[in-house]
DNA sequence: TCAACTCAGC
């Protein structure tokens, strides 16, 4: 019934009058089985008929049954041999394509264009060049396939050769030269031909102004625009994508909302373009107002959401796709397999894990990668080692995936293992394979080899030091408590010493209680990173420890001037498949706060049985102790924690992360509640894992 | 009526 439908409008709305129109009509639409039908329903089913329902065919991407079609047909003729063709060369089979061309009992100029044109797609211009040549005879459409070929590969100015000795120029190969100049950047003589063509059709004028869009002319480009005679579709499109290059986003979205049609193209890239912008309540907006969402509308605003830090509602948004049977597409998963990594979401890591070996898109090496990465930030070693292990072959940024995971884990063995098997497999590490060596070293205390490695990177393996390797030495001798060798190194850096080095430094001067290191370090960073709050932070607590209150107020003034604001320290936790998360000082926002809070009464008492002693000095604000006090019990990864005993299941270890680092006197307090409570607490923090358990922590309290 | 070419973004 409902064909029966679909055929009568196709049929009343006069697009398709004879049979092999209605067959095509329907193909183009992408319903082949429509199509197949009223080819089926032919009494007399004639040569054309059979060329339209075979090309329909190879255009919906099934070239077997047309291949098939074509072996059955009773009769066929030069457009049937050249459907043939032309079909093999649309689903990318050359090969197939020149067999056809080479059997076909007579030719014509369409044929020889066409595989010529096959050629071109495939990039294969040598074997297109000399066809063209061994042609009988040649018309413009085979002059331009050529051209059009010269220009993919960017040979121009052969192109233009080609295009001065062609006897006839129409308005396509024009506007393909001058979509050639516009490619390389070359506007005068692309504007060239355009103000010589005799006629000029739509797709000429968005030529030219795709042109000036995408070269920086933006203004130029919507000049041409206003005046050109007829627009379409595209011209809108390319118009709206110049002004978003741009990042004129207003006047994009006065385009946007000027446009008679809004293709989900459009619709799509408008959500990208405002929301990479950092503008992602107008993106949510126009993606709410589209009334059909295909699947790349769904991971386009997935996408934005995992970019700009919007984790929960990129899972949500994830959520909602299926609940609205939208299968999750390639894009959309990647994207949740990085929201699993932000948030260390196991649950939904496993999930799209599940989903990848479904499609089999797991087999990809770069998802390989991905998945790595996921199950080390997530904190499943063993499982990310699965991954890597089960793929062969390898790449380097797989290799440098498991290092770099080993290293985080404060697993020097191991990752110093996996560098030396990676070294007797036959790769040469780079820069970033040791970056992951050299933390491993530092994160481990192994400061002999790592000042080793680094020596060896060098002369060795001929990589050159850049500063996140000299941060890592940094970082390396700083911890040992070897600041002033780290200073050393510092001064003498072959390269400019980042904010990355002044910060490893400092971290090291904090913690050794160097203070005069400290405060070049500190104040090397203000000038580096005005709007960071980090050396902010770190200064006025070095200031506080002393008592300094003074400069401490200095600094929050100069912080406020420079309207610097602290990044809320975070904590959150997963608890089936739902992230909840805890700031600072506050779960009242919770659901299930009164429990959080009882937990948190039990735990203060259990801690002060087991003689815990809060330390104050983890505390920067000048506040009386006893609020310090309670600054401390309320830091939000000791909320995570008290709801993490709360929720998790007994046998299995309590994840959380945090996005700062862990403070030091939460690590001192999760350690006892390891051990109180007989459970495994895994913390992941802005810099790396802390596994507890039995009052012990896997960093060995060096971090 | 069926077969070869140009503009945008996927």
């Amino acid at each position: 019934m409902r064909f029966l439908l679909t055929h009568f409008r196709a049929f009343s709305t006069g697009i398709a009058t004879s049979p092999s129109s209605q067959i095509s009509y329907f193909a183009r639409l992408g319903q082949i089985e429509n199509a197949r039908k009223v080819f089926d329903g032919l009494s007399e089913k004639t040569v054309v008929s059979w060329n339209s329902i075979i090309a329909g065919y190879f255009q919906n991407n099934q070239p077997c049954e047309a291949r098939f079609l074509f072996d059955k047909m009773p009769q066929r003729n030069i457009v049937s041999w050249n459907g043939l063709i032309s079909g093999y060369v649309k689903n990318g089979m050359i090969t197939e394509a020149r067999r056809a061309f080479d059997k076909m009992p007579e030719r014509n100029v369409i044929s020889w264009t066409a595989m010529i044109r096959g050629y071109v797609q495939e990039g294969m211009m040598e074997e297109a060049e000399a066809l063209f040549w061994k042609m009988p005879e040649r018309n413009v459409v085979s002059w331009t396939v050529l051209l059009g070929g010269l220009i993919q590969e960017g040979r121009i100015d052969e192109a233009r050769r080609l295009y001065d000795a062609m006897p006839v120029k129409d308005v396509v190969v024009r506007t393909n030269m001058i979509g050639g100049y516009c490619k390389e950047g070359r506007l005068s003589e692309a504007r060239e031909i355009f103000d010589e063509m005799p006629h000029r059709n739509v797709v000429s004028w968005t030529a030219m102004i795709t042109g000036y869009a995408q070269n920086n002319r933006v203004d130029v480009a919507r000049k041409l625009f206003e005046v050109m005679p007829e627009k379409n579709e595209v011209s809108w499109t390319a118009m709206l994508m110049g002004y978003m290059q741009s990042r004129r986003m207003e006047e994009a979205l006065d385009i946007f909302e000027a446009m008679p049609v809004k293709s989900d193209a459009a619709c799509n890239a408008m959500i990208l373009g405002f929301g990479l912008n950092g503008q992602v309540a107008k993106a949510r907006m126009i993606f709410d107002t589209m009334s059909e969402k295909d699947d790349v509308t769904w991971s386009t605003m997935i996408k934005v959401y995992e970019r700009k830090g919007f984790e929960l509602e990129a899972l949500d948004l994830f959520a909602l796709m299926q609940k609205k049977r939208v299968r999750p597409n390639f894009p959309s998963m990647i994207s949740i397999l990085s929201v699993s990594s932000s948030l260390a979401s196991l649950d939904h890591g496993r999930q799209v894990h599940a989903q990848l070996v479904r499609s089999q898109f797991d087999l990809d090496l770069y998802v390989a990668s991905v998945l790595i990465t996921m199950y080390v930030k997530c904190g499943y070693l063993v499982k990310a080692k699965q991954v890597f292990d089960g793929f062969t072959p390898k790449d380097i940024v797989m290799w440098n995936s498991i290092i770099t995971g080993y290293a985080q884990h404060g697993l020097a063995e191991e990752a110093l293992q996996v560098f030396h098997d990676m070294f007797s497999s036959g790769f040469m590490p780079d820069d970033v394979t040791f970056i992951g060596v050299l933390t491993a070293c530092s994160y481990s205390g192994n400061v002999d080899e790592g000042l080793k490695i680094f020596e060896l990177m060098r002369s060795k393996y001929n990589v050159e030091a850049k500063t996140a390797h000299y941060a890592c030495v940094v970082d390396l001798l700083g911890r040992a408590g070897r600041v002033n060798e780290a200073m050393n190194l510092i001064e003498n850096m072959s390269v400019e010493a980042d904010a990355i080095v002044w910060g490893a430094l400092l971290g090291a001067c904090r913690t050794h209680k160097k203070f005069d290191l400290a405060e070049v370090a500190a104040k090397k960073l203000l000038h580096l990173e005005p709007e960071n709050a980090g050396p902010y932070i770190l200064l006025s607590n070095l200031y506080a420890s002393q008592g300094r209150w003074d400069d401490v107020a200095e600094l929050r003034k100069n912080m406020k001037a420079r309207s610097v604001n602290k990044f809320p320290g975070c904590s959150w936790i997963e608890v089936e498949k739902r992230v909840h998360m805890f700031t600072m000082g506050d779960s009242s926002g919770h659901p299930e706060h009164v429990m959080i809070m009882k937990m948190l009464e039990k735990l203060a008492g259990l801690l002060t049985e087991a003689g815990y002693c809060p330390d104050g000095s983890f505390v920067l604000h000048d506040v009386d102790e006893e609020e310090k006090m309670n600054n401390l019990r309320y830091h939000s990864e000791k909320l995570a924690v008290a709801y993490g005993l709360l929720r998790v299941p007994k046998e299995m270890p309590i994840r959380i992360m945090k996005n700062l680092r862990v403070c030091g006197d939460c690590h001192s307090a999760i350690k006892l509640i390891s051990k109180i409570t007989g459970r495994e607490i895994i913390l992941r923090d802005a810099n790396r894992f802390h596994c507890f358990k039995g009052g012990l922590c896997s960093c060995k309290d060096y971090w």
